[in-house]
RNA sequence: CGCGGGGUAGAGCAGCUGGUAGCUCGUCGGGCUCAUAACCCGGAGGUCGCAGGUUCAAGUCCUGUCCCCGCAACCA
């Protein structure tokens, strides 16, 4: 019965094809402290999450484990959950796209667009590459072949079902710029306009019938909607959407007020989802965040390069809080952000530990010291008071203006820089000293009160951002008033000062850190090694090796790790082979060396150079790769 | 000329519409002892990649140039 205006707010779904890293996990973290904001400013919050769980990636990666699609998106789905869970996220509806209900509400709304006319049945034209079964547009192929394999490709046509996108996009700029804040941050929404917009938008192919794993077009056997449709009609489904007849629930929460997302999918969000909206009738989402990535030092996070960090991993080590508080105080609004252990670990120790714990800690204290923790307001004498009252007042207002735009680390850093103020304020006042004369009382619950009415605003403040210590706040203080004012609380009767966040030994857990990496690194080679294949003789049979001598060897132009070794195998033929060595030879290294050459090794083309075979050579460590030279032995030479 | 992002104190970064170069960490010195070896104060450290140009005035605008990093391509 509330009059609560609501807030409708979802994350991007998760695709299920391996666990989510800390970068995937940025996305709900953002949207459930975005979430827990809007409830404390008095919304009606709905947050909404899940999983995207169809496509070939999925089936591929099914069959590879040997269980079925949907064992397999069972696994990581709940696997999704936990680390979600694991963040302390407050959402309230995890929706599947294997879930029945949606599965069902999709095929509609894909026949309600066929019915309708804005989806129709035509060709998917292009070029397509038969062993790897892919399709690709003129543009995307390396010298007429295939960008995947370098193989001949063949003109093909398939059959699929396209969304008539361009007779939506003058309505759609036109929403654009009735709503100047539908994209945000505002680079993102020029390059929708000059990348997609302006050079006119194509149809666009809504189902595959190259792959099973995937809601089946109701009236065409063979095909299964595309990601598209099914994938981002979650936003819709996921609260009762129908085009038969939606709930009450889906007229009382669409549109949605936010779609938060990563910045990789914004066009998606942007482009292809309004458009389906306005083909549905419905209204478009008030708005769209774009995201940046969550990088490791410099690079991006992949399981191929060894440098994927967990959420949940981390929260386990140093709790969920601090973990919320890196990503929510350290990614910026715009650029990509960095995480590595070594920040993480002084991020910790600087702003939650020293600045935020201690502060907590030692204000607390000292009431109970001095005052047996009852304070009560008084009088504002000095002028280092009036300073910190008019820092709280300013950092509240900054906070209003930094969450208001989504600016959250600006946000979190005006707050911890009243704790620092606070800190300082301790140092003015030095209620230690003032605790020697009797008559200094006064004073002193003055100052004790400033500090803890300070506290209080930065326990409310924070709260978004770290749940759990700032109940912990709330707690110690014995105070749940939650109105965001200096002054509003009178006195106080705090508890025993609890300690907010450890300090961490940085050097004594980096090391830990890096033995548990080096261990599970050992145990996923042995495993490697364990799962490696025995071949026969005969396999090994079919290998041609042979001695060959360089005779030239040049660098590829455009190639950064190419060089193109010209060799003479004795054949009287001269071979050409582009080796992937450019890192570590430079070309008159090579000259008038012999190596072991794989002759029969099928040609392919690199960089538009005519690869005849391969050259072997020992990776000797994560970064460096040795040439195997056999000077000694007469090119042409048979090796086996 | 494939597209894009950068080069500002030891590290990581701010510096919007041009007007005395800042922040965090680190470092050096001092203070304090309520507190989590914490907190507070102060110092050192930058010719803002390089070269030109516009201007009374440029990290900030223009031109050229070098270098780094993503993407694309590629480790046969």
């Amino acid at each position: 019965m509330s009059e609560k205006k609501k807030f409708y707010i979802t994350t991007a779904i998760a695709y299920t094809s391996r666990k989510p890293h800390i970068g995937n996990a940025y996305d709900i973290v953002l949207a459930d402290m975005i979430a827990r904001y809007k409830k404390q400013m008095g919304f009606d919050v709905f947050l909404m999450t899940g999983s995207d769980e169809h496509g070939q990636k999925i089936e591929e990666y099914a069959k590879n484990s040997g269980i079925s699609p949907k064992e397999y998106v069972d696994n990581i789905s709940n696997e999704i959950k936990g680390v979600w869970n694991s963040l302390n996220t407050s959402y309230d509806k995890f929706i599947r796209t294997t879930d029945e209900d949606h599965k069902k509400c999709v095929q509609k709304i894909f026949k309600k667009l066929y019915d309708q006319g804005d989806i129709y049945k035509g060709h998917y034209e292009g070029k397509y590459c038969v062993p790897c079964e892919s399709f690709f547009t003129a543009s995307q192929l390396v010298d007429g072949k295939c960008p995947d394999c370098s193989r001949e490709v063949i003109d093909s046509k398939e059959e699929a079902y396209f969304l008539r996108l361009s007779k939506y996009q003058d309505k759609l700029l036109e929403y654009y710029q009735q709503n100047p804040d539908f994209i945000k941050p505002e680079s993102r929404k020029n390059e929708m306009i000059n990348n997609f917009l302006k050079p006119g938008l194509s149809d666009l192919c809504v189902s595959r019938s190259s792959f099973k794993w995937g809601i089946p077009v109701p009236f065409d056997d063979g095909h299964v909607v595309y990601v598209w449709i099914d994938a981002l009609s979650n936003y819709i489904t996921g609260i009762g959407y129908d085009p038969d007849g939606s709930s009450e629930k889906f007229n009382s929460l669409w549109p949605a007020d936010l779609h938060v997302i990563g910045k990789d999918i914004v066009r998606f969000h942007t482009i292809y989802w309004p458009i389906i909206l306005m083909a549905l009738g419905l209204p478009l989402p008030k708005q769209v965040l774009g995201h940046p990535w969550v990088l490791v030092g410099e690079d991006k996070m992949s399981k191929s390069k060894g440098n994927v960090i967990y959420a949940d991993d981390l929260a386990k080590r140093f709790g969920v809080d601090a973990v919320r508080y890196y990503l929510l105080s350290e990614i910026p609004y715009a650029q990509d952000g960095t995480i590595t252990y070594e920040s993480f670990i002084n991020k910790f120790n600087t702003d939650l530990a020293n600045t935020l714990g201690n502060l907590v800690n030692r204000s607390v204290a000292m009431t109970n010291k001095y005052f047996s923790g009852k304070v009560s307001k008084g009088e504002i004498c000095e002028e280092c008071d009036k300073n910190l009252i008019k820092a709280a007042d300013q950092c509240i207002k900054d906070f209003y203006e930094k969450m208001d735009s989504y600016h959250n680390a600006d946000a979190v850093e005006s707050v911890i820089n009243l704790a620092k103020r606070c800190n300082k304020y301790i140092d003015e006042t030095t209620p230690w000293a003032l605790a020697k004369d009797e008559e200094n009382r006064d004073r002193i619950s003055a100052v004790l009160y400033n500090l803890l009415e300070c506290i209080r605003l930065l326990g409310i403040m924070l709260s978004p951002i770290m749940p759990e210590s700032c109940d912990s706040i709330r707690a110690q203080l014995k105070e749940n008033n939650t109105t965001l004012k200096f002054g509003e609380v009178t006195e106080y009767s705090v508890d025993e000062a609890k300690p907010l966040f450890a300090r961490i030994d940085t050097e004594k857990v980096l090391a830990e850190i890096a033995a548990e990496q080096e261990a599970a690194k050992k145990a996923s080679e042995a495993e490697n090694v364990a799962t490696i294949e025995q071949i026969t003789i005969d396999d090994f049979a079919k290998v041609e090796l042979k001695a060959a001598k360089i005779t030239a060897c040049e660098a590829v132009p455009k190639a950064k790790k190419l060089l193109k070794l010209t060799l003479d195998d004795g054949s009287g033929a001269e071979k050409t082979v582009a080796s992937g060595i450019a890192k570590w030879y430079k070309p008159e290294d090579l000259i008038g060396h012999t190596v072991i050459l794989v002759s029969n090794l099928k040609p392919a083309k690199l960089c538009s150079v005519e690869s005849q075979g391969m050259i072997l050579a020992a990776d000797c460590s994560e970064d460096d790769v040795k040439v195997l030279f056999i000077d000694n032995i007469p090119a042409g030479s048979k090796i086996r």
